[in-house]
DNA sequence: CTGAAAGCGCTTACAG
DNA sequence: CTGAAAGCGCTTACAG
């Protein structure tokens, strides 16, 4: 059984409101009374309860982090940046994701309903996803990640991506001008698939070009599926001096393993693309031009977000917004030299 | 302000003490009653205080997992399994890994010192890590992963690596029978790089060669270090006909890169092959031969053992080993048909 | 500057 | 089967 409170109280001869108050560094303690305290508290080893402190402060130094995922780079290096941030300003990260045997509504309550988080931080990556309804009926402190949530005021940490896919785009058309470009994103209701491709579109609309259904693929983000879509697909593509616009480095990476098992050079024959900037980008060979996300900078940012909040309920909700940024490796064919010109063209 | 007990209590009219009852399933309380009181509930949405009960029960419910850190796949998938693993049971996870800043004292207490968590769980990956007296202080339930701490009795998880490290090393003999093999490790402080290092030197002995100062390097587990080393050695090895066994995916990943980057043929002028298994191992071109490590498993593992132990605080220490397994792909040169023979050879 | 006392929202013997 | 009461370990007015 651990020293309580009054243990101190009794080894340093003061009541136990004293006791308290050195703790808190409250109004002014007698130097002599508080080191005689401070002694006491060192000799016991005392910690104060964290369920007392919490049942009178009503604060628990715990926020809640809920992902969709756990699944790749993605959402590690966002719980990476959440992690830094919370042990910076002296908070805990409890961690939440989704796993196969529950509907979205078991993920939220998991780390929220408990009532133990002082605030939690939610990444909603689907437009049909029940967990927009089931973030609604919390009713702590709230910081939505990449998505929106309707009817809830919250704060919220999203990239534009819109920014980097455009030049992404832009920079495809410039190396193959009048070329089809092909647009592999993932699921249809997936949110960062719907920016990614409304970019797509303006931009290939925007050059003149007419956007073909034929040009549109719908996976899931993984190596696998976009590797057997390429196995099929990559040798018409080449044959119409398409490029390739993946939603993200893994199935960029899918992609080109294909065609280049095809026997088709990348990018001489057919430029492959992704999106996110991930390891996956600078392993791949050739490697890969893509846009890319700050992960880790996200996840920070909603940490700190969310504790400006936590301190000050009424707060203004705000909408911090993050770049992305287009990054011109070898898997497009134009030397990075390239690069610059076609930015500012765009800017 | 939520509803309490008392509100319940009030509304149903009837005490704390039944409505706390039919909370806790305990003691049959009359249909009727049961029933007035869970409608109640239902009308107030009512939730019971988790720091009250967690003030009367000493529970939280609640594990704490420590990492070394969050970079990369490996520590991202031990967190996957161990979230399913905690959700399944009914438990809260809460992540803590270790920033630049701080010793590793503090990444410890930054989760257990708190005295929130019922448990831990904590991956000791460096022998001269001060996380091991850290953690020799704490005193909640405790399991270890990969690594051990002295002085503590505690549960622990780990892999055996050796015997697909092992595995690796025959069949790399049996490829390239006399020629020297070389080791690519992490820290030489690292207990992964250490049991790896260690399965090869046996083999190089046991196949009556000897180990040589030159064919060991240490770097970080990084690819670009990786990567940079093999710049400059790669021709050297590729002269003696050397096979590279690096102690990771990225590393011999980044290896392969600088190979064929000096115009080799990987495998056939030098085989390259890695450790994990990770997802980089079936991108890299050819694809990696590599070690399975069930990092997921692990990290579920770790969950399901500690809450054996939480719930039966005096059973034995255990200790769960969990098996590696040689992957054959591309890398080192031999077709995967290759593969069974040697397996039951050195078995 | 310090102490006695109330109260946070629960659980759990103890009576009835 | 149900209620009154004690107690978990704190914080915080309120007096002094």
């Amino acid at each position: 059984m651990p020293a309580s409170i009054e243990d101190v109280a009794k080894l340093a001869k003061v009541s136990i409101s004293t006791v308290s108050r050195v703790l808190n560094r409250r109004n002014v303690v007698n130097p002599n009374t508080r080191e005689r305290v401070e002694k006491a508290i060192r000799e016991l080893g005392y910690r104060p309860n964290v369920f007392a402190r919490g049942l009178m402060l009503r604060k628990s130094n715990i926020i809640g982090l809920v992902l969709p995922d756990l699944h790749g780079e993605f959402y590690s290096e966002i719980i990476r940046g959440a992690n830094e941030k919370t042990r910076q300003l002296g908070y805990h990260l409890m961690v939440s994701a989704a796993i196969e045997s529950d509907d979205s509504h078991d993920i939220v309550s998991a780390v929220s309903n408990q009532g133990i988080v002082d605030g939690l931080i939610a990444m909603v990556s689907e437009t049909n996803a029940g967990i927009a309804d089931a973030i609604s009926t919390i009713d702590v402190p709230l910081v939505v990640l990449d998505g929106d949530v309707q009817g809830v005021r919250h704060d919220c940490v999203v990239i534009n991506q819109n920014e980097g896919a455009a030049a992404m785009m832009a920079h495809l058309i410039k190396i193959r001008p009048g070329k089809p470009i092909i647009f592999v994103g993932g699921n249809e209701t997936n949110l960062d698939t719907i920016d990614r491709l409304h970019a797509y579109r303006s931009a290939v609309e925007q050059a003149g070009g007419e956007v073909s259904a034929g040009d549109i693929f719908h996976l899931d983000y993984d190596y696998q599926t976009a590797f057997d879509l390429g196995v099929e697909m990559v040798g018409k593509w080449a044959k119409q001096n398409a490029s390739v616009f993946a939603a993200n480095d893994e199935m960029a990476a899918g992609i080109i393993d294909a065609a280049i098992d095809a026997g088709l050079s990348v990018p001489a024959q057919l430029p492959v693309v992704g999106f996110d900037d991930t390891r996956i980008a600078q392993l791949t060979r050739p490697r890969l031009t893509t846009v890319h996300v700050p992960m880790a900078i996200m996840g920070a940012a909603a940490v700190e977000l969310l504790l400006q909040r936590i301190e000050d309920p009424k707060r203004p909700a705000t909408k911090i917004t993050l770049q992305s940024e287009l990054i011109v490796r070898e898997s497009c064919g134009a030397s990075p030299a390239l690069h610059q010109p076609i930015l500012r063209e765009i800017s």
